[in-house]
RNA sequence: GCUCCCAUCGUCUAGUGGCCUAGGACACCACCCUCUCAAGGUGGCGGCACGGGUUCGAAUCCCGUUGGGAGUGCCA
């Protein structure tokens, strides 16, 4: 008889992560960290059309990048449903041979048109005690006893249900094989789970699985139901019409300690003023108790709030190592033999602070690695709309041509000059900055045409002023 | 339809009968800083769904209403 708390995570492999599922993943592991227990991952491959092995990896991949690691010695699994089909099956022949069960005929059309004569849904009971011996194409159903059954559980307190309002739902197929509902709690029994957290979508059955419990003669686990997540519309996330792949944020850019703590403040909240906070400290402070009732909205602005705060975060070297997925992207305007690390790691402290997702990192920096920028129109005809700026472009083709290679000295030139003509240097430098990177916006001027050098930018000068004419 | 769950700023939350003139965060707005854009700083806008109780006292407890959500398969 042990006494460690056993959690798990029983994701069907449905080919990419769910955040929903990497939030409950992380209550779960929060939890068996936090009371010394164990994380039993369980792939629910029972249908035959979501069972893939790659998408088994995939999880674990993903695990592992939410920092669920699978070597860890509170880590147990995967184990596969499908591997213990006999079991499920063994388990409904001693719920028949103990009276919990009965074998019914009825066809899903049959049991409809029963329904639709009475006025009511569902199945009616009606092959409970015709004493049905097992047959080609009969299903087994379980025998729901009379009564009320109470979920004790831990984020909604005791719900109870009426057991009239429960049909007695099927365990065996008319094929033989094992329904979901079956097949989970034996395997949860057999694999001595203690704690059920999973999503309020499961609540109504858990009152079916915890009569299943109890008819195979053990005592329920502790049941944990936490709200689901929802978009804007306040409809639970779906793949279909919502962006919901782990992969896709982690694609993105988001930092997988962004995502762990922005997940973990959906439903609950660490103590104090400041939500950013490591995970050692959200295991301390988990609570079940704590998680708030009502379902919330993944808001991806504010998980980009969080993720900015975490590249902030990082030190220099951390974070120019963080970009070079992107940077060496194949999807990068440049050709690849152009990247200079060096170039990049030069600027790229002034970036860090200007970017939410490493994904924006590249059209921040392309112009340095790039022949010529990629001009923005729209940019090129306002910025050079204004009547100073050819004479300064060409001021500083002239000027840049012997100038000092620095930052300060490129600056303090365009400052004589915006004093002279009576210009804000803010104004000023505008058809400087599109004639060299493109664009109205990005990292400082000055220090990015120092690393730009005097050759490119003097050339992106001429072009620009070519344009013009 | 039936069963169940839920209800604090636009959003995520703190709040477990007096500390609440309801706190923080994201978003938004303004100002400061400033070579653009950010970052940073300061300030602002904004909420206890409604109606009854209980209580000396209710965001907190009870009931009802309304409004949301989930489930309702020989899917998981």
């Amino acid at each position: 008889m042990s006494h460690t708390p056993r959690y798990r995570f029983a994701p069907s492999p449905t080919g990419f992560f769910h955040v929903g599922g990497a939030r409950t993943a992380l209550y779960n592991w929060a939890l068996a960290q936090r009371e010394g227990g164990v994380f039993v991952l369980r792939i629910e491959d029972t249908d035959e059309s979501r069972n893939s092995p790659e998408w088994t990896n995939g999880i674990i991949d993903a695990l592992a990048w939410l920092g669920i690691d699978s070597s860890s010695s509170q880590f147990e699994g995967p184990y596969f449903q499908s591997d213990n089909a006999s079991k499920h099956v063994a388990a409904a022949h001693r719920l028949y041979e103990l009276g919990h069960a009965y074998w019914c005929d009825l066809t899903p059309e049959q049991i409809q048109e029963r329904a639709k004569a009475a006025g009511k849904q569902g199945y009616d009971g009606y092959s409970r005690d015709r004493g049905l011996e097992p047959g080609p194409g009969r299903v087994l159903r379980f025998r729901v006893p009379e009564g009320t059954t109470v979920v004790r559980d831990l984020v909604r307190g005791d719900v109870e249900f009426d057991n009239t309002t429960i049909e007695d739902f099927v365990l065996l197929r008319g094929n033989g094989s094992p329904m979901f509902l079956l097949a989970n709690v034996v395997d949860d029994i057999d694999m001595n789970i203690t704690n059920v957290v999973r999503a309020e979508e499961h609540l109504p059955n858990t009152p079916k699985q915890q009569l299943l419990w109890q008819a195979l003669g053990h005592e329920p686990p502790v049941w944990a139901h936490v709200p689901v997540l929802v978009n804007e519309q306040r409809k639970k996330l779906s793949k279909r019409r919502d962006k919901v792949a782990l992969e896709q944020y982690k694609d993105e850019g988001i930092l997988a300690e962004a995502m762990v703590n922005y997940l973990m403040t959906l439903g609950w909240a660490p103590h104090g003023d400041t939500e950013i906070v490591p995970w050692s400290t959200i295991v301390e402070q988990f609570r079940l108790e704590d998680v708030n009732h009502s379902p919330a909205f993944f808001d991806v602005k504010k998980l980009q709030a969080f993720n900015g705060e975490y590249i902030r975060a990082l030190s220099l070297p951390q974070f120019i190592n963080a970009c070079s997925p992107w940077l060496m992207a194949e999807d990068v305007s440049w050709n690849a033999s152009q990247f200079k690390p060096k170039v990049f790691a030069a600027v790229a402290e002034l970036i860090q602070t200007r970017v939410v997702m490493l994904s924006e990192v590249s059209t921040m920096v392309d112009f340095l690695f790039l022949d010529a920028p990629i001009v923005d129109e729209q940019a090129f005809t306002k910025t050079f709309t204004a009547d100073f700026a050819r004479p300064m472009l060409e001021h500083c083709r002239d000027a840049y041509a012997t100038i000092n290679w620095t930052h300060e000295d490129l600056k303090a030139h365009l400052d004589a000059l915006a004093e002279e003509l009576q210009v804000k240097l803010g104004k000023l430098q505008a058809p400087l900055r599109v004639a060299i990177t493109g664009r109205t916006i990005g990292p400082p001027l000055f220090e990015s045409l120092e690393v730009l050098g005097r050759e490119q930018t003097l050339r992106r000068i001429d072009a620009a002023l070519l344009r013009t004419v």
